[in-house]
DNA sequence: TGTACATCAGTGAACGCGCGTTCACTGATGTAC
DNA sequence: TGTACATCAGTGAACGCGCGTTCACTGATGTAC
């Protein structure tokens, strides 16, 4: 943008940045250093000062993509204003869902850069990130009392699963064409099944 | 491998083959043009005698790679033996899942290039593909009276969903890692909550 | 305050890669008379 | 049964693409004395 010419100062930062907006764009397959470098202006090998190769800058990348993603989670988590306690902790647990679809739908190109495998820096295991906060929810479910305690193990597991299929499906898959009314009608139904599945009361 | 040299007489199928082959090993980025033809033996570029181009070539072995994951299926819901009408229909219900999971990631390069988007040819839908066996069984299970009609609508996608996404997650996602007894447990535990979340009575 | 020098952060040219696709072509096949 | 000829199915060379990465380099910076 300006600085010093030589010596870019911030050139680690911009080349994240850049990168970001290119996987935003076109995928973690958009983001060519090459062209990373061409648009922050500055020659194509000078990315190797701050990175040992590609792959090591797509995976803080990706994780700036994870954490985008997160956010949108939290964002949509607080405005939950359901008190009473049961249907709170389900009303958190459809939110923290349609949030991931909807990030998955609205932001393909950085969600599929935050699920791109094979890099490392990201583990998103209990790091705070969206698998974090599904625990956490369906920790509040047992506390609640909708979910028996002896059915908790890997309920995560599969909530994430749906959940990240739903947005597969339709991002990617042979749901791709479908109506938002469709969409629409299927997440609801998802939530319905998943809720009653998980938990032991009927209705 | 042997036939006429000039005048090949079957490189069409021979190509498709081949190509097939190939995207089982490396998945729908590994069916290269050239890889192909220099493996059938022939010119780079013979294969537009009979291919528009790679996108079509591709499309023909996704179809194939789609027959092969409904075969896998119906294999499996062949030896479903248990009689009790309800038992039957779940037992089919999750041997239909496993079926699609296992395929997934015992054959990742077929499945991948089974769910290529932006190929035409396999519409995937109502053709006796993985997705109508799916739907018959939830037919049935709404003929046996585990599944209210009410609630048969859009059922059939958020099973899809949950095992697709349980496939994804475990094969290039960030459950890649989990360990053969995490998934068996994971999986185990999906059929729980999708059979009560389906049916009206509970366990 | 001035200067020497190590270190750091960039540059420019080049390598090697394999791909998809197109062009003008030639060898083989089969059919009509 | 023989021959002419259209059609079909291959070939080989070439184009253009953009990439990741490495090499030897040079200009800028800041610190020690």
């Amino acid at each position: 943008m300006s600085t010093t010419a030589y010596h870019h100062g911030n050139l680690r930062a911009a080349l994240v940045e850049t990168g970001f907006a290119m996987a935003r764009e076109s995928g973690p397959d958009g983001v060519a250093l090459r062209e990373v470098a061409r648009r922050v202006g500055v020659s194509h090998n000078a990315a190797y000062r701050h990175f040992a190769d590609r792959d090591q800058l797509l995976a803080e990348i990706a994780v700036r993509a994870m954490d985008l993603l997160t956010e949108a989670m939290e964002d949509r988590l607080a405005l939950v204003t359901e008190e009473e306690p049961v249907a709170r902790a389900q009303a958190r647990l459809r939110e923290c869902g349609r949030a991931y679809v909807a990030f998955a739908l609205d932001e393909p190109g950085l969600f599929r850069t935050a699920f791109t495998s094979h890099l490392d820096g990201a583990d998103n295991e209990g790091d705070g990130g969206p698998y974090a906060i599904l625990n956490q929810i369906l920790d509040e479910l047992v506390e609640v009392g909708h979910l028996a305690v002896t059915r908790r193990p890997n309920a995560d597991v599969v909530c994430w699963a749906g959940v990240h299929g739903f947005a597969v499906l339709h991002l990617d898959g042979p749901l791709r064409l479908a109506s938002e009314e469709e969409r629409e009608a299927s997440i609801v139904r998802f939530f319905d099944i998943v809720q009653r599945g998980l938990g032991g009361a009927v209705g």
